[in-house]
DNA sequence: GTGAAAGCGCTAACAC
DNA sequence: GTGTTAGCGCTTTCAC
């Protein structure tokens, strides 16, 4: 007949705190919410919260679940947590979230893009109250999905091209101006680029945002050679590398669109005996940790991943609690961050 | 009336399933239970099973779990996501957890190791059923408060001094022996140890273990340099490094507790010029991502973090389904890799 | 301002 | 093997 599992567990029931407070358990119920307390006499308040402190009461969210509609619950999506950026994101986010007061239900994505929209639908129906996507793609249906049944959900590090959900990104455009500037100052001219995938906002935006600068230094931007990695990851990064240097052997500096892609660079560097910053100098994008240890240690564009994910809490939170909150993408200022694998080109003959 | 915030999403109830099945609703739900299923006539469960599909039936978790106090629902308590050993802990975890049918809920508990037990109280009131627990100390209430609430849980990486739950650890005492025992055969005899925090069981094993190995290579253990770094934290590490440098300035190696610490005497050694392997060697703990990439490139001890998380998980569902399962440790078997913080001692004069 | 009553969607005795 | 019934613990109309 009853459902807990041990014994040992005592459940403190409303109806329980009611009786010796001398209430109904409505009145407990409009007593402890603090949204409901107003419609309470302050004297009966008081009665009810010490009577609920004396029996140790703990409301029960599943059974408010029920009830409410909704959960405290929000879900974090993210393509892969080992991956070091997204940790620090998701943990901003769960920082601000926790004191806010939700909990969060972490789902790995992995690979499976398939699995996605099941997997959001899963979260649904555990009554989560919103959404931090940190998966989309430019043009994800995961997006249309949460829009259509009307999930609150936001987007961070990744934008996509619609924007019909708020998002927190860096300045993917600034931040590659950023570093092709420092390489121009540096006397650089033949600038390749080891580009992300396209298919993230990330890879496409820091491609355009390459093109826009080396245009704006009055480089010829189309001349430019760049080398597209299939995935943001080190063996990619070191394909794509290799490819630039059968292509293009005469390039003095290569902008990679992360630090891992940057990292590969080195490998296929390392392997051909040609030396950075000598020969060749790197600048990565995102100054993950552990960057300034490398050698060289690399010169890089940084984001805060941390501030990233705080902010898109926030504007979650904002999403949940009032109903039309329009659309908003918050970007946020990248820092390029100057150590040693750029320097000045060596003078050819 | 109705409780949904939005019109737009209906939701498909069991007793719609029902009636369109033409039975009543406990027979759907035992139908589409499959632990029940076969209280239900063949025949019946495939019109269920249809009505279902066609209607999009999902069951609500939420009502179930009222029901049951059950919730699929599983814990997971880190000290820091943002470190990169717990991320492939919670990766590896959470592939396993979700390929059982559990979502998992994540905290990220900081250093307010005294919210940790209501952190878990509010986990409890949602019906989780276990908590996998990366955050323990060696002699942690947390553990207590678990076992006296009957609430399965495991320890992942950490482990407590008495055994009261199942956890996963890496050998610490045979990596601490990998370790001393390549330095030993590198002919390195006044060996350091950079410890870790005592307050843990990584670090106080892995301090344990140096002894030993010490001793089991014939050197005089309590002779040997010592100095314990308050975290495991690259700064700490640092601090520790220059503390040992002041006091014993004639070693030729220092093991550390882990890598940030010995990244952090990397700093140290850096700081006052002294090259590292050339003058002292370095060897870390844990091969955290990137450490083949400093320079110089790491010799450490190799864990998996990975399977430390999953077999964790494999341990938590034991526990949680079946009612007495004896207490386990799994001791999972480091590995040494050999990089470049290591060579044969210099010769004095 | 407070009590009564209904019911969120499900599961598990208990009947038959 | 299936239907009936009774809640799980809470919130929120609706009365008064």
């Amino acid at each position: 007949m009853t459902p807990t599992r041990k014994g040992k567990r005592r459940i403190v029931t409303l109806k329980q705190v009611a009786e010796l407070a001398g209430v109904h358990a409505s009145t407990v119920s409009r007593a402890l919410n603090p949204s409901t307390r107003s419609m309470v006499m302050p004297a009966v308040v008081e009665r009810v919260v010490k009577a609920a402190n004396n029996l140790g009461y703990r409301p029960d969210p599943v059974a408010a679940s029920l009830r409410t509609g909704r959960s405290a619950l929000v879900g974090i999506l993210v393509p892969d947590i080992a991956n070091t950026v997204f940790a620090p994101i998701l943990s901003g986010a769960s920082e601000r979230l926790s004191a806010q007061g939700y909990s969060v239900i972490l789902a790995d994505v992995g690979n499976d893009e398939s699995k996605q929209i099941d997997l959001v639908t899963g979260l649904m129906a555990r009554r989560v109250d919103g959404l931090i996507l940190a998966t989309v793609s430019r043009d994800d249906p995961l997006v249309a999905y949460c829009v259509e049944q009307d999930l609150p959900a936001v987007l961070v590090n990744r934008a996509e091209t619609q924007s019909r959900l708020s998002s927190v990104v860096s300045d993917d455009t600034l931040g590659m101006k950023m570093a092709v500037d420092h390489l121009v100052e540096l006397g650089h001219r033949r600038i390749a680029h080891l580009a992300g995938p396209a298919r993230h906002s990330t890879g496409f935006l820091r491609r355009r945002g390459f093109t826009a600068a080396m245009t704006a230094n009055g480089l010829d931007a189309d001349a430019a050679p760049c080398e597209n990695a299939d995935a943001f990851a080190r063996g990619a990064g070191a394909a794509a590398m290799r490819q630039l240097l059968d292509t293009s052997p005469d390039i003095t500096a290569v902008v990679a669109a992360n630090d891992l892609l940057a990292l590969g660079a080195y490998d296929a560097l390392r392997e051909r005996g040609i030396s950075c910053p000598g020969d060749i100098s790197v600048i990565g994008h995102n100054d993950m940790p552990l960057v300034d240890m490398v050698e060289p240690a690399l010169t890089t564009i940084r984001i805060s991943h941390r501030e990233m994910g705080r902010q898109s809490a926030d504007l979650l939170q904002q999403a949940i609690e009032q109903h039309d909150v329009p659309v908003r993408t918050i970007v946020l200022p990248p820092q390029l961050v100057v150590r040693r694998s750029t320097a000045a080109p060596r003078m050819r003959g």
